[in-house]
DNA sequence: GTCTATAGATGGATAGAC
DNA sequence: GTCTATCCATCTATAGAC
C-alpha cells in the first residue's frame, strides 16, 4: 500500500484510485496541521479533497489509521534524513563527528522542511501535532521508536566525552524542546513579541541561530 | 466569580455551590492536563468530580468557558511568580539582575509546580496542552497577552547589551520551547531512550540544567 | 471502485420538575 | 440551585445501489 507518490500524478479529472488516495492523504495533512486532529472530520478532508465521503475508509481503513499512516510517512522520511546527515558526518570526521555537525543533523531536516519556498511546510506542524496530540496508537511508538535517538546520543556522548551521560540525555531533551516550539502559533507569537524584529522566513539564519545557541549549551 | 478557594473545602455530601464549581474546576483540569481538551467529555468531567452534567453549564456557562477559566487562572497565577521572581532579582542588583537569575524567573515557577511532592503538578501539564490544543479564545490571547514577557525579554536585552534585540528575542523563544517541552509524555520517553538515567522526580536538579544550557546558550 | 444514504453512537446544551 | 430527561447537532463508519 501506499505506493501512489512513485511517479508524477496530478489530482486528473479521472478516477485514478492512487490519485484519489493521494488526494485524501494531502488534505488530511494539510487540514490536521492547521487545525488539528480533533477539530478535522472525516467530512473536511473528504470536501477538501474533492472526493466522496468514503474514500477515507475505503482507502485507509478509519480516520485514526490515515493519522497514523501520515505520521509514520513523515517521520520516517525526517528520520531518514537526520541518519543520512550523521551518517556523512561521521564519514566526513572518521566516525566521530564534531558536536556542531551532529546538532545540525538534528536540526537542518525539519528546517529545510519548514522554508515556506518548500511543499513540507505543512509536514512539519503535522508532525508537532500529531506528537502532542495523537491517538494512543502514536503515543506508543513515540515511547518505543527511539532507535534514531540513540544514535544521536551516542554520537553526542563520543563528541562530549567529558559529559555524564546523562547530561547529554537532558541536553538533547532541550535541544528537542526547541525543534518542537517551531509552530506557526508561536513564530507568529514571537513575531508580535518581538515588533516584528524576527522573521521566521529565513530558516538558514534560524538554524545558524539553533545551533550557536545549542552548541554553547551543550558545551557548558 | 472562582472565589471558591478561599478556604478549606472538602466535596462534602452537602449541597455547597461553591463546593460543587470546585470540584467541577479540579476534575476538567486533571482530565484536561492528562487527556487532552477534545478528548474529554462534559459527561467525563462531571462523572469525575460527583456533580450532576447540568453543573458545567450552570457554573460557567460552557465547555470552552470552562476551559478558559481554568486557563486564565493557571496562566495568571503561574505570570505573577515568575513576575515576583524577576522584580525581586531586579531589586536585588539595582535594576539590571544578571542573565541567569533572569532565566531562572522564567523557569523556576514552572519547575516548582511540576514537583511530584506539588498538588500543581498537573496545572503545568495542563497549560502546556491548552496552550497547543486550546481553542480560538485561547489562541487570541496567547498572541496579545506577552507583557509578561516584554518585561523578560527587556531585562534579557540589558543583561546582555553586546547581543543584538532579535537575537535576543530568538533565545528567549528557544528558552520557552525548553520550557513547554516538559510533558509527562517527552519525559517518560527520555527517561526510556536513557535507559532510567533521567529522573524528572528531581526538579531542582533540572532547574540547574536547564539553567546552565541556557545561559551557555545566550552567552555564546 | 465510487458514491449516496443512513445507521449507530456520542457529544454539548437545555427545559422543566423539584 | 440541583438534577434528570431529552433535544438536536455532529461525527465515524458502513451497507448497498450503480
Amino acid at each position: 500500500m501506499s505506493d501512489f507518490e512513485t511517479g508524477a500524478l496530478e489530482p486528473a479529472e479521472g478516477q485514478d484510485q492512487a490519485a484519489t488516495k493521494a488526494a485524501v492523504f494531502a488534505a488530511a495533512e494539510r487540514l490536521f496541521a492547521l487545525r488539528g486532529f480533533q477539530n478535522v472530520s472525516v467530512r473536511d478532508i473528504t470536501a477538501e479533497a474533492g472526493v466522496n465521503l468514503a474514500s477515507v475508509n475505503y482507502h485507509f481503513g478509519s480516520k485514526d489509521a490515515l493519522l497514523f499512516e501520515i505520521f509514520r510517512r513523515r517521520t520516517s522520511e525526517l528520520n531518514r534524513e537526520r541518519a543520512r546527515m550523521l551518517h556523512e558526518a561521521s564519514d566526513r570526521h572518521a566516525g566521530a563527528p564534531p558536536l556542531r555537525e551532529i546538532l545540525e543533523a538534528l536540526f537542518a531536516p525539519p528546517l529545510r522542511w519548514a522554508d515556506p519556498a518548500n511543499d513540507r511546510r505543512v509536514s512539519v506542524q503535522f508532525i508537532i501535532r500529531a506528537r502532542s496530540e495523537g491517538t494512543e496508537e502514536i503515543r506508543e511508538v513515540l515511547q518505543n521508536d527511539v532507535s534514531h535517538l540513540e544514535r544521536f546520543a551516542e554520537a553526542l556522548k563520543k563528541a562530549c566525552p567529558s559529559l555524564p551521560p546523562e547530561s547529554v540525555y537532558w541536553r538533547l531533551h532541550f535541544c528537542l524542546g526547541m525543534v518542537h516550539n517551531n509552530r506557526f502559533v508561536e513564530f507568529d507569537r514571537l513575531h508580535h513579541l518581538s515588533g516584528g524584529q524576527t522573521r521566521e522566513g529565513d530558516v538558514a539564519a534560524l538554524l545558524g541561530r539553533m545551533l550557536d545557541f545549542a552548541e554553547a549549551g551543550f558545551l557548558a
